[in-house]
DNA sequence: CCGAAGATCTGCT
DNA sequence: GCAGATCTTCGGC
């Protein structure tokens, strides 16, 4: 048995719904905290639900910067939330983890200890790894984030995305099939 | 300069 | 199922 593959920047340098995809069932640490990637949505340049639509602002300077940065806006005025930047202007939203690494940091920054809710939205998943902004503009391949490739083969399911009210339509919510640790299930076509 | 809009989450009905 | 919390950035005037 191989040790599992560390992304790299070319693992990034492509289509952000591709990249969505692939990174299902990947695992991910921040500080040696977090676990396997279950739910991922994905945001492109030309694309009206992006916060890279209307061109590059103070705010979204990130998702500009080289494939593999990260990216990370709060929320509501409550929740970070954590996105891998692919081609310019494009990003993946981790969406839910299923946890497996410091399970009892990630409990105590959250309150709680239920494994299926620890890491399940993107606001509650950063709680969880304890993301901030000042996380944004680093490199997703490089500490403290750590990406290892899937080892296993995983079943994707897709779907709309998630809290948005433009493109309704593009189906860019990736999810691993009938995990119990998604933010929200996902109907069968 | 001020107003509105969020890639959310929780608690209450 | 729905409303409220909470705050920064952006865009219009």
């Amino acid at each position: 048995m191989h040790l599992s593959a560390l992304m790299d920047e070319a693992f990034f340098a492509r289509p952000p719904d591709l990249v969505a995809s692939e990174l299902l069932g990947a695992r991910l640490l921040v500080n040696g905290c977090g676990g396997v990637i279950v739910e991922t949505e994905a945001y492109g340049p030309d694309d009206e639900a992006s916060h890279s639509f209307k061109g590059p602002t103070k705010k979204n300077a990130a998702m500009f910067g080289p494939p593999g940065t990260v990216y990370i806006y709060l929320s509501y005025g409550r929740h970070w939330c954590l996105n891998f930047v692919c081609t310019p202007g494009s990003a993946v939203l981790i969406r839910a983890l299923q946890p497996c690494e410091g399970f009892g940091l990630m409990s105590a920054r959250r309150s709680m200890s239920d494994a299926r809710v620890l890491c399940r939205g993107p606001g509650n998943l950063c709680q969880a790894l304890g993301v901030t902004i000042e996380l944004n503009g680093l490199l997703a391949t490089s500490p403290p984030f750590s990406l290892h490739a899937r080892q296993d083969e995983t079943v994707v399911v897709s779907g709309p995305r998630i809290g948005i009210s433009k493109a309704r339509d593009r189906p860019w919510r990736f999810g691993v099939l009938n995990s119990s640790y998604v933010s929200r299930p996902f109907r069968r076509s």
